[in-house]
DNA sequence: CTGAAAGCGCTTACAG
DNA sequence: CTGAAAGCGCTTACAG
């Protein structure tokens, strides 16, 4: 391995001087500069940045921990995180916890011991209550949901607010008796989408029927499971409001084999907006999130922070927007109004 | 910040006893090790790995450079990696290069001046000539094709085999004219499984037409677009073989929008076994790679290899395996054979 | 502008 | 079993 001695050696020069020459932070006669990066050059030098952060500068390293990668929401919003990383000279650290608390647990502590530099935390199914202590000095963003991390940002969307964006969209169309599929159990999340579907029930005059709400696991197994549950209530309502597109990639693939016609018979919308709800059958309409610039902000927010700037607030919302493609329709026996879209994708609002 | 000297002051004792009394490597009195134990969870004290790694020792950081995360392929590979990387005390490292070589090129850098202790690099379209100077002194193992890095091992499926897999058994169903959507052009990939599909051809006495080979790009916008250009030869081909499964999800999407009926009037096949595949409609039938059990494998060869191992082999492939669903079926016209599963999905063969 | 020295927080021979 | 010392590869005041 090539150190700054060999270079300063070769150079003729102390290693302060070779230091200063490659980080050319302060004053170096430029004929030194020169012949010290052409010796480094030569010789093939690579400084070791485990010194250099030792030394006390920080280690441009940031991690992400995420509950879930195979959901596709997922990766793009590491692209958005990944992309901010990037530009601003910093590596990404990724870490997948699998919903395991513990988990999360010991990867912030050994994160603490490689010295990142800050953390984003996507909080999904975490309890969160043994976090303060595990992320203590840690810099943290927290995506999706709060969690009790004193000093954290919090950067999301109104999960809420967005549910019942869908909701409203369904009731506009006509239909009176709308089904849930939920999220997992115990998610805060889940609860939030659910609290939506019932706030523009009840906005509307509806009182929100148990029976209609069925559960699922925000993945394709459990929208295609809570499909055969749906199919014996057949009848009984006309259009599904899914937590997630994955329930709703599944309670298509459920409905589809058993003949019921999304969206003649029944109306289905999902929750994210992630690139393949354009390429179901029929295609998907949802509430989207902004999953790449959710990312992008939460990168910034850490990285801002890191650099020393004050967080602008403590909870960063961005806005959903329904994305209304052809699975959402009228009710079966109304009239077939002009709600279908003409173009493949519409964007029909936004809000915040 | 809580160092071994504050441990070793508060204990009575000295860092080097700290030192070992933490790490257990050697003899130490059970009554000191306890004490200091006990000092340290008292002052939370966390070692900073920076300075143990710089001393010599290993970072326990490995790094996965891949080129496309949003292909669902990839969170499923990351997966198998983490897993094991996990299981085995190491880190990992997350690089999104988005196939831009440069980027690859800095990210390499970067990763060896934080010392990471090896890569696994998922070749992608990079060209990957500059690759061997760049990881200079890193092990790596390679993944998906292989490139010229001296000393790296290769870890992936045949992917010519398993395209002549996919079209012998269209030809099998019956299927004489047989489309094909490529992949990226330029991408060794690509031209391996097209390759695969000429295998098969060929080997039927049946000569590939230029004319059924429509570009793509490994993503459902270039397979919906090509089922646009297919659609122009309705008639002049009976089934599909797409480079990858969101090909066919996007070749799909497009034939279910121009009343193309799958697999009635066009069989579809695709490549991969992603999760999704499951829940098209009609499901999806495909090559399926290992693609959990790639990861692992990558991964247990890189830390095999860390710890001293020889590599068994330059190259390391597993076996694809003919996933059986709805969206093939035998020819149009052709009596309507017991070729249809019963059950949702069947895995025909595997091969190596 | 440049060099000698100290120090970042650890681990590991080397003595005892 | 335990301590004093050296050293991992750098950067940064401090002098000059």
């Amino acid at each position: 391995m090539v150190t700054v001695y060999d270079v300063a050696k070769r150079a003729g020069v102390s290693i302060a001087t070779v230091s200063r020459a490659l980080n050319d932070r302060s004053r170096v006669s430029p004929e030194t500069r020169r012949r010290v990066r052409e010796v480094a050059a030569e010789l093939g030098y690579q400084p070791n940045d485990l010194a250099r952060s030792l030394v006390g500068k920080a280690t441009q390293t940031i991690a992400l921990l995420l509950p879930d990668i195979t959901n596709p929401f997922f990766p793009e919003l590491v692209k958005g995180v990944q992309t901010v990383a990037d530009e601003r000279g910093h590596l990404l650290l990724l870490c997948h916890n699998a919903d395991d608390e513990d988990k999360a647990l010991r990867d912030l502590a050994m994160l603490r011991r490689k010295q990142v530099d800050g953390v984003i935390l996507v909080a999904g199914a975490l309890p969160g209550e043994r976090f303060a202590e595990a992320a203590a000095g840690l810099p943290v963003v927290v995506m999706d949901r709060a969690v009790a991390v004193p000093q954290s940002t919090l950067v999301a969307v109104d999960h809420r607010a967005g549910a019942r964006q869908a909701t409203e969209y369904l009731l506009r169309l006509g239909h009176r008796a709308i089904a849930h599929v939920t999220g997992p159990e115990h998610v805060p999340v889940s609860a939030q989408r659910r609290a939506g579907w019932e706030d523009a029930l009840r906005a509307a005059g509806i009182e929100p029927d148990e029976r209609l709400v069925v559960p699922g696991d925000f993945q394709e197994d459990g929208g295609f499971a809570a499909g055969r549950v749906l199919a014996r209530q057949r009848g009984r309502f006309t259009a599904v409001f899914t937590a997630n597109d994955l329930t709703a990639i599944g309670l298509l693939a459920s409905f589809q084999e058993q003949g019921i016609r999304v969206p003649q018979d029944v109306s289905v919308i999902g929750f994210d907006g992630i690139h393949l709800a354009a390429y179901t059958s029929p295609t998907l309409t949802t509430v989207a999130q902004p999953i790449f610039a959710l990312g992008q902000r939460a990168a910034e927010l850490l990285l801002d922070r890191l650099a020393g700037q004050e967080p602008p607030a403590d909870v960063v919302t961005l806005d959903t927007a329904l994305v209304i493609r052809d699975s959402t329709g009228p009710p079966p026996g109304d009239p077939p109004a002009a709600t279908h879209p003409t173009s493949r994708t519409r964007v029909e609002e936004s809000r915040a």
